[in-house]
DNA sequence: CGCACGCTTGAAGCGCGTCAAAAAAGGTGG
DNA sequence: CCACCTTTTTTGACGCGCTTCAAGCGTGCG
C-alpha cells in the first residue's frame, strides 16, 4: 500500500461514512414474495425493472469474472434495497443466502410508494465507493473488523448478531480466502475482542477496540 | 485471491463493461471557470450543491484515511461529470491535476441542462464496482494494462495519448505503490507493449496484447 | 547552473495466497 | 436419536508478489 502522509486530517465523519444503505419505507401493500436459501433473484442479461426490498432474510449481489472467481459486490439485509443498475439490462446477480421475504418495486412506479431513486442510486454509488477504500487500503484485519462493526450496525447496532453468510461469501466480498477469514477470526477471538458463539452467531466484546482496529 | 471456481461463465458483454463514464451534453451556456493545476474544487465538509463538467484538463477525487493514506476514486476527463455525493455535505476531495476549465451546474437545476441525475449516480456506482474488481482482482500488470487502456479510449481511442496524472495519482488510484507503478510500465515498455514519449506520454503498440494482459 | 522533486532501480522482508489435511457442522435415512 | 456421508471451517507449512527501505537518476525551473 501507499502509505504516503498526506497532511489532510480525514474527519470523524467521513470516517464514520457508514457501509450501509438507505432505510425507505417498505411498501406493505405489494405482495411478499418469498425465497427459498441460495435462490437466484436476478442475473446477467435479464431487463433489470425492479426494486427489491428486502423485508427479511439476506441478499448477495455478485459478479463473475471471466476466470471464474467471484466478486461480492454488496449484501443486503432486512430493510435494505437493490436491483438498480446503470443500463437496462443486469449486469450481476442476485442470489438468496437464506430464506427470504421480497417486495418487489417496479423502477417506473417507484415514486409512488414513496422511492426516491435518485437518493437510491446516490446511496449505491457512496456504498461502492467504500467498498473500493476497504478492498484497497485495509489490511485484513481492519477489513474483518470493519466488516463485523457494519453488521453490527445494519442489525440494530447490538453486539450481539447473526452473520447470514459463509465464510465463502465474506471472503468474496472482502477480497480475502476463506483461510484468512477463518484465521483472522480466530486471532480476533483469542485477543477477546469478540466471541463465536456458534459459527454464524458473532459477539462482539470490545467495540472501541474493534473500531480502532478497523480505521 | 478466491480462485474458487464457480460455474457460471462471464459475457462477453460485461468483460467489456467500460470504467468509462456517461457523455452527457457539455452546458456551454454556463460560464466556464478556470483552474490552476493542483487546485481544490471542493473538500469534505462542504455543501454539494453542484455537478461539474470537465471542459478541458484533469480532476481527481479522493478520500484520505486517518492514517493518511490516499485512495483516488477516480480522473475525471474532459467531457466527463462529477460531484454528486449521497448525502448534503461531500465526503471526498476534488482537486485538478492540470490546468482545467469546468462549467458548474447547480444540482437542483440539473434537468434544465439536461442532466440525468440518477443516471449520472449510477455510472458513478457502476464505475465504482468496476474499480473495486480492478484494485482487487487484478495483479499488478493487468491493473496498468487496463488502466492505459482506458485513458486511451476516454481520449478519443488513439494510441498515442497524455497521461495528466503523477505515478503517485496512478499509485494512489491503482492501489499500488510509485515503484510498482513505474516497474510495471518498465516491463511493458521493454516487452515492446508500450512506448514512454516522455514520463506523461505513452504510446500503446501493442493494443491486443495489453488487452488481453488487462483480462 | 544547481537545487528540488519526481521517477527509476535494487535488495530484502512480510502479509496473504496456495496447497494440504484434519476437525467440525449439517444433512439424510434408518 | 444415531450412524453415515458431505460440506464447511479451521489449522498448518511454505511460497510469491508486492511493499518497504534505500540509493541513484533525470528533468525542469528559479
Amino acid at each position: 500500500m501507499s502509505a504516503v502522509a498526506y497532511k489532510k486530517i480525514m474527519t470523524n465523519q467521513q470516517q464514520a461514512a457508514a457501509f450501509g444503505e438507505v432505510v425507505v419505507p417498505l411498501s406493505k401493500s405489494l405482495p411478499l414474495a418469498t425465497f427459498a436459501a441460495s435462490t437466484e433473484i436476478f442475473a446477467p442479461g435479464q431487463a433489470a425493472l425492479n426494486i427489491y426490498q428486502v423485508e427479511f432474510g439476506a441478499v448477495r449481489v455478485y459478479r463473475l469474472l471471466s476466470d471464474g472467481r467471484r466478486q461480492v459486490i454488496a449484501f443486503h439485509l432486512a430493510g435494505e434495497s437493490f436491483g438498480l443498475e446503470a443500463g437496462a439490462t443486469h449486469q450481476l446477480f442476485a442470489e438468496t443466502i437464506i430464506p427470504t421475504g421480497l417486495r418487489i418495486v417496479p423502477t417506473d412506479g417507484a415514486s409512488r410508494h414513496q422511492i426516491d431513486v435518485t437518493a437510491l442510486a446516490l446511496q449505491a454509488m457512496a456504498s461502492a465507493q467504500n467498498h473500493i477504500m476497504l478492498v484497497s487500503r485495509l489490511t485484513a484485519v481492519e477489513r474483518i473488523s470493519a466488516f463485523l462493526l457494519d453488521m453490527a450496525n445494519r442489525q440494530g447496532g447490538l453486539n450481539h448478531f447473526d452473520l447470514p453468510m459463509s465464510r465463502l461469501d465474506m471472503a468474496d466480498y472482502l477480497d480475502l480466502t476463506i483461510e484468512t477469514v477463518s484465521r483472522v477470526l480466530a486471532k480476533l477471538r483469542s485477543a477477546g475482542l469478540i466471541r463465536l458463539r456458534s459459527i454464524r452467531r458473532i459477539e462482539i466484546m470490545r467495540p472501541e477496540d474493534l473500531h480502532n482496529i478497523s480505521a
